[in-house]
This record gives C-alpha cells, sequence and structure tokens, in this order.
RNA sequence: GGUCCAUUCGUCUAUCGGUUAGGACGUCAGAUUUUCAUUCUGAAAAGAGGAGUUCGAUUCUCCUAUGGACUACCA
C-alpha cells in the first residue's frame, strides 16, 4: 500500500432525513480521515431522481454541522473536485461506460423493465431466482445476443436501453474489508448490474460511485454493511477500469439494530418506543413528522459519545469521550462485526452525564425560553442559581420546569399522596408555630434560621420529618428538591411564609 | 430460495489458548439525604448447540441452529 494520502467520503442520497446509523458511518469517516491528518468529503448521490426529497440535502449537512463532523471539501463548501452532487456531474459518467463497453467488460441492453419483471416473476413461481448473468445473457435482448445492426438499430429507436456490466463467469472473487478480513465469493452468483441509464443519462449508484470514488482519490470506503454483497461487483469494476492499484480499501459497518425484536432500526421504532431515530427533526412535505434528537434535548456531545460507542470501542473502560478523544482512540481494526441494538436507556444515561457537567450559566442560557414560554420573567443569574441545585436531578434541559418550577411560581397544587402522609389535624397549629419561628430570626439568613428552626423542633418535642416534609410539601407541593432551606433561600422568607399560609388555608386533613 | 456477514450477562461490550469471564446501561437490595434525585456499596445476570485441534478452549477449524443484510433500470 502507498502512502497517499487518506481521503474518505460520506456518501448518502438525499432520499429523506438522515438516520442515525448514516450519522454513525459519518462519524466513523471524520474520526479515520482526522486520526490520520486526511480529509472527509461529502459527495451528494442523487442519481435516483424519483427518489429525491427536497430538503434532504440540506438536512444532512445541518446535522452533520449540529454533531461537529466538519468536512473537508464537498457540497456546501467545494473543493478540488468539484462538483459534488452527482447529480451535476451527469456528463462526467457516460464515457466511463463507454470504456467498459470498448474493453469487452460491459454491454447494451434491450429488455424492458416489464419483460424483466415478467421474468423474474416467472421464475419465482417456480421457485428459483430469475439473475440477468452469463445464463441467461445470451438470451435475452443486448449487444452479446443481437447483431451489431440490431443493436445501433435499437440504440437510436428507442430511449430505454442501458448498459449492463459484464460479470465475469465462474471467477472467484477474493476481498479485503478491515473489519471482516477476508471474503471470497464466486462470480457466478452475481448478477450483471446496470451501470448506465439511457432513459435519464445517469449512472446507478454502482458506476457513479465506484468512478467518483476514483476521481476524488478515495482511499478508504467506509460504508454500511448493506453494501457488503455489492462489494464483489465494486472490487471487479475497479479492476475493469484498471484502477486496481488504486482501489481504495474497504470497511463495512455492522447496522444498528432495533432494541427489541428484530431487523435494522427504523423509524417505526422510534415512533412506537418513544426516541428518536434521527439527528434532528424531519417535517416531510407530505406533513409526516419524526422527532430528532436536538429537538429532544440531547446534547451533541451525547450524541455523538453514544453513537461512537454503537460498535465500537477503544478496549479500555472508559465511556465518556470528547471529539478529540475519539479522534485520538479511533482504530477501525476495534470496530464490532456484529450488529449493536439500540438501547434509548443508556443514550439517556449519556445526556444526564453530560447535563451534570454544563456550567450553570449555560444551562440558565438554555432554560431561559422556556421559562420565558411558562410566562417567568427572572434574571439569568437567578436561573443559574437554579440550574445548579436541579441539574443532578435532570437528564434534559426540558426536565427542568417540571423539577423547578416551585422557585418560579407558588405551586398550585398538592401531591395527594404527601398531604395523606403529613397533613396532620394538628399540622396547621404547628406551621403557624413554624411561621413565628421563621418570622422570629428575620432578616433571613440560612445557617441562623435552619438553627432556629431544628432547635424549635428538638424543644418542642416535633418529628424532624414530620416538620420538615410539611414544610416542603407547603413551598414545593410535593416531596422533592433541594434543602428546604436553600429553596427559602431562593424564594424568600415572606414567599416561604406566603405559601405556608395558603397551603394551611387551604389543605384539609381528613 | 440463493449469496454474504454475524453469534459473550436483558442491552452495549472487554478478553491478542490458561481469568473467580471484567466494565457500563437497566433491574433489585442496602447506605447517605428532613423529600426527590445525585452519590456510594452490594446482588442477580453471559460464552447458541455439537464435533474436532490442543496438556488446556469463550478464544482456532468444521457442522448445525439462530439472527441480519443483500438479491431493482434504489441507494
Amino acid at each position: 500500500m502507498s502512502s497517499q494520502k487518506i481521503r474518505v467520503r460520506f456518501a448518502p442520497s438525499p432520499t429523506g432525513p438522515l438516520h442515525m446509523g448514516g450519522v454513525r458511518t459519518a462519524l466513523f469517516n471524520y474520526l479515520f480521515a482526522k486520526k490520520h491528518g486526511g480529509d472527509f468529503i461529502l459527495r451528494i448521490e442523487d442519481t435516483d431522481t424519483n427518489r429525491y426529497v427536497p430538503g434532504a440535502e440540506a438536512y444532512i449537512i445541518e446535522a452533520l454541522n449540529w454533531c461537529g463532523i466538519k468536512f473537508d471539501e464537498g457540497v456546501g463548501i467545494g473543493g478540488a473536485h468539484e462538483p459534488y452532487r452527482q447529480s451535476e456531474r451527469k456528463p462526467i459518467y457516460l464515457k466511463y461506460a463507454q470504456q467498459l463497453i470498448d474493453s469487452g467488460n460491459a454491454y447494451y441492453a434491450f429488455d424492458s423493465a416489464e419483460e424483466l419483471d415478467a421474468l423474474r416473476k416467472e421464475k419465482e413461481a417456480k421457485g428459483e431466482a430469475f439473475i440477468y448473468n452469463y445464463e441467461s445473457r445470451n438470451s435475452l435482448r443486448n449487444s452479446l445476443s443481437l447483431s451489431a445492426e440490431d443493436v445501433e438499430k435499437l440504440k437510436s429507436e428507442r430511449n430505454d436501453w442501458v448498459i449492463r456490466f459484464k460479470i465475469p463467469e465462474n471467477e472467484t472473487v477474493k476481498m479485503h474489508d478491515i473489519i471482516r478480513e477476508d471474503v471470497v465469493v464466486n462470480s457466478n452468483t452475481l448478477d450483471d448490474k446496470v451501470l448506465w441509464k439511457k432513459a435519464d443519462e445517469l449512472p446507478t449508484y454502482h458506476l457513479a460511485n465506484i468512478v467518483d470514488d476514483h476521481l476524488m482519490e478515495i482511499s478508504h470506503v467506509i460504508r454500511g454493511e448493506e453494501w457488503l454483497p455489492s462489494l464483489p461487483l465494486h472490487v471487479l469494476l475497479y479492476r475493469a477500469f484498471g484502477w486496481q492499484d488504486t482501489m481504495p480499501q474497504f470497511a463495512h459497518l455492522s447496522l444498528l439494530l432495533k432494541p427489541d425484536g428484530k431487523g435494522k432500526l427504523s423509524k417505526r421504532d422510534g415512533d412506537k418506543m418513544g426516541f428518536p431515530v434521527f439527528p434532528l427533526q424531519w417535517k416531510s412535505s407530505e406533513g409526516e413528522f419524526s422527532r430528532g434528537y436536538r429537538e429532544d434535548g440531547y446534547f451533541p456531545e451525547a450524541f455523538v459519545n453514544l453513537l461512537a460507542l454503537l460498535g465500537w470501542n477503544p478496549g479500555t473502560e472508559q465511556e465518556k469521550f470528547t471529539m478529540d478523544e475519539l479522534i485520538q482512540l479511533f482504530d477501525l481494526k476495534r470496530v464490532i462485526k456484529s450488529g449493536a441494538r439500540f438501547n434509548p436507556d443508556k443514550a439517556k444515561w449519556f445526556n444526564q452525564q453530560y447535563l451534570k457537567e454544563k456550567s450553570n450559566a449555560e444551562l440558565a442560557q438554555l432554560y431561559m425560553p422556556i421559562l420565558t414560554a411558562q410566562g417567568v420573567k427572572t434574571s439569568q443569574e437567578y436561573v443559574g442559581k437554579v440550574c445548579g441545585m436541579i441539574k443532578e436531578r435532570a437528564t434534559f434541559v426540558s426536565d427542568f420546569w417540571n423539577l423547578s418550577s416551585y422557585f418560579f411560581v407558588a405551586p398550585t397544587s398538592y401531591d395527594e399522596k404527601v398531604v395523606q402522609k403529613y397533613w396532620k389535624a394538628e399540622t396547621p397549629a404547628m406551621l403557624q408555630n413554624l411561621v413565628v419561628q421563621l418570622k422570629s430570626v428575620l432578616p433571613f439568613e440560612k445557617e441562623k434560621t435552619e438553627h432556629a428552626v431544628h432547635e424549635w423542633i428538638a424543644a418542642s418535642g416535633l418529628k424532624m420529618g414530620e416538620v420538615m416534609n410539611t414544610f416542603r410539601l407547603c413551598l414545593v407541593g410535593a416531596s422533592m428538591g433541594p434543602s428546604v432551606f436553600d429553596i427559602v433561600e431562593m424564594i424568600g422568607v415572606n414567599e416561604a411564609i406566603a405559601r405556608i399560609e395558603h397551603a394551611a388555608a387551604h389543605l384539609k386533613f381528613n
């Protein structure tokens, strides 16, 4: 292997939002490139005009940006191998297909889609599979079976012919995959794939992909396992073009599987089990909605971290990584061969870990809009303090309101279970006394007041748990949150007293 | 059906032939906490099955089973 520059590409098709498995593929490409000081290229494979979805390309770019996966070349930023959209490279491909025909590695085929479909059905009915290959190609309508005149005639008369690759007969194709090592397959099991179509003057994936990877000097192809069955075709194509010396090395990543049951992760699973399968939310033109990690409150660092560990690990017990650490540690040889079942619980755990580490100021900034939406007017500084008190109880910033509304507004209801447990006939009187105690040590000072209240509890023979939990119920409306005196300090002793009196007036013992 | 890939606790995974098979998520139990959560401690929990190679296999080979991907003029 020559010491050529590492160049990898992520080449999605703009047929919809980018799946999290796709993001992982992009991530692994990026990590590999950066680890070796190479380039990461974004190429858009939009050769299927029928499946083109407006907005999908912008989505892909935005998703990668959000994840911090930066590309060096490609759609949107250009580079030395422009253009990077295959639809814009349309004029390039035919001559390569032609080159294959000239060298006897490809041929024209005139079978209509309907004819082939019928053939397929016919075979299927007999429990067999129809393959366009060495066995059948001579009895089909193509430049191998037809006379030169007929071929010319059909070529000019019709506009639905295609160019097919001529798979060599009975040959053992040896391939190497960085992750899976050696893979061997007999060429007789392969079919003569369509390389180029007259109908839209466009290549299919296989031709465009190989030509572009070659032209763009791609050194390593890191892609999903669904492409492994196409590897022999691709290797044969490189050989037919005479490019075997610069053929990239391949690495096929295992798939992301459903959290339960069978099959690969799909949008449905997310809807069913309540987690996103897309990095960003997506609304299709038909009005179909898919939630996204970003909108669900995941931090991009957490998302990247969890994705990196799905199918890869550095062999140590470290689980939290920054992007830089991932780049340092990443190694294709340590990518897991088998499919990884996605675990939404662990995804949440990752987010929680990152949330805990955020500064109060940063969290306050994220929380502010939610507070505004709740009609709360307050200062960034106050919100920062609140965040400091509740962040260990949260997984997402969106949990904050439920965990801390009482810092901003008085409770409007009281947790039934807590009321049942602590609200006794004598509670109102006890609370009256508590208010007296609170007032006796004004101005409020946390330690002093706490001390005074504790002394009073001891002196009057009350139970600490009963008083404090009732106190908390008045302030919070539920049995949760930080220390009662921290809460009082935040909301102010006057507000605390008001809440006690409100509760005493509204709650009844029964 | 055919081709290819895969197979360690429920899940993600460690193990370069010799380990009490380790860690994490989740679960359960304790401790801490006036509450909730955090944190800490602990527990239960795995080599798909069968042959072989070897003094010794989770690790190497083969078979079977199971799972997955692909099988388009889609990518």
